[in-house]
DNA sequence: ATAGCATTGGCATGATATGCCAAACTTTCG
DNA sequence: CGAAAGTTTGGCATATCATGCCAATGCTAT
């Protein structure tokens, strides 16, 4: 579902995006409104679900989770209890920030975050593979970040 | 550069990786203590750059962004000169909003974020696959969302 | 046991969020 | 073309909150 945004809900969007803690007072000097109407679009910008959480982004590497990598997995089966099982496990994990079913050479991908290779490999070792629902598990391994952005493209 | 975090300050990261516009009293009740030393903690936080920054998180579905895909890219060859020019490339896009270089199979690991299929498929016929430096991109497309999280791991 | 240090809690002040109302602008329909 | 309805805006008043300062408490080391 797509809502209609102007330009000023995309410049507030772009904006907080940026910083999720900017005063009222000046997003709206910034987007060239007063502060009411300011507030009352964000309001409603919320409320549609648009604006869908305000979050503190950490240092990874400060925080003991400098590691990000990829995994490709591979069913035994592509069933549906096979999949959902897999769901349930992987919600589970608090280092799986992402997974998704995929259609096509391997069945999921998922974003794991560890704190090293060491880490990594035991969680893969101990914890991933021994999904019952895993055949297989390939992983790319970072050596060097050359992007990392938290802002989503506003057409 | 790890710093050496309480059980409180871990609670405190925690409740923010939450919710980052909780108020510094709602935060200091949740957590045990009252608002000066709760703040002060904050500061030193954002200090130490464990806390990046705060960010407002949309709903990717609602402003065209609703399809993430992961891409694996080759190179034609793997000298300092071919990953500058295609880091400084892909910085320049926004759909891409992960990119790592990898030893391995391929040579970097990416996330991109577009608005679906047929704007992908776009995206890496006139720009990703027109970077001089790549030689060939995989995709793994997902269609279906298991888990998507923005809370790193505090052990 | 005691001195030094880090951390905490409370208070005062200035800034901010928020709800309400009137005015301006836009759209719609006669 | 004009009038009316609806939407959006700006300003104001009030309650809440952030923030800096200082005394008190708890912890550590000698």
């Amino acid at each position: 579902m797509l809502a209609t945004l102007d330009a000023i809900d995309r410049h507030i969007l772009r904006v907080l995006q940026r910083d999720g803690r900017i005063s009222n007072v000046e997003l709206a000097k910034e987007v060239g409104l007063s502060p009411s109407p300011c507030l009352r679009r964000i309001r409603l910008l919320e409320e549609a679900g648009i604006i869908d959480r305000y979050v503190a982004v950490l240092d990874p590497a400060k925080v003991g989770a400098g590691l990000t990598v990829f995994a490709r997995v591979w069913f035994k089966t592509q069933d549906a209890e096979v999949t959902l099982r897999f769901g349930e496990a992987v919600r589970r994990f608090p280092e799986v920030m992402e997974c998704y079913l995929t259609t096509g050479e391997c069945d999921a991908v998922l974003r794991i975050v560890t704190a090293d290779l060491h880490s990594y490999w035991r969680f893969q070792a101990d914890h991933l593979t021994r999904i019952p629902s895993v055949l297989s598990v390939k992983t790319d391994v970072p050596m060097e970040t050359l992007k990392r952005s938290y802002e989503l493209p506003l057409r």
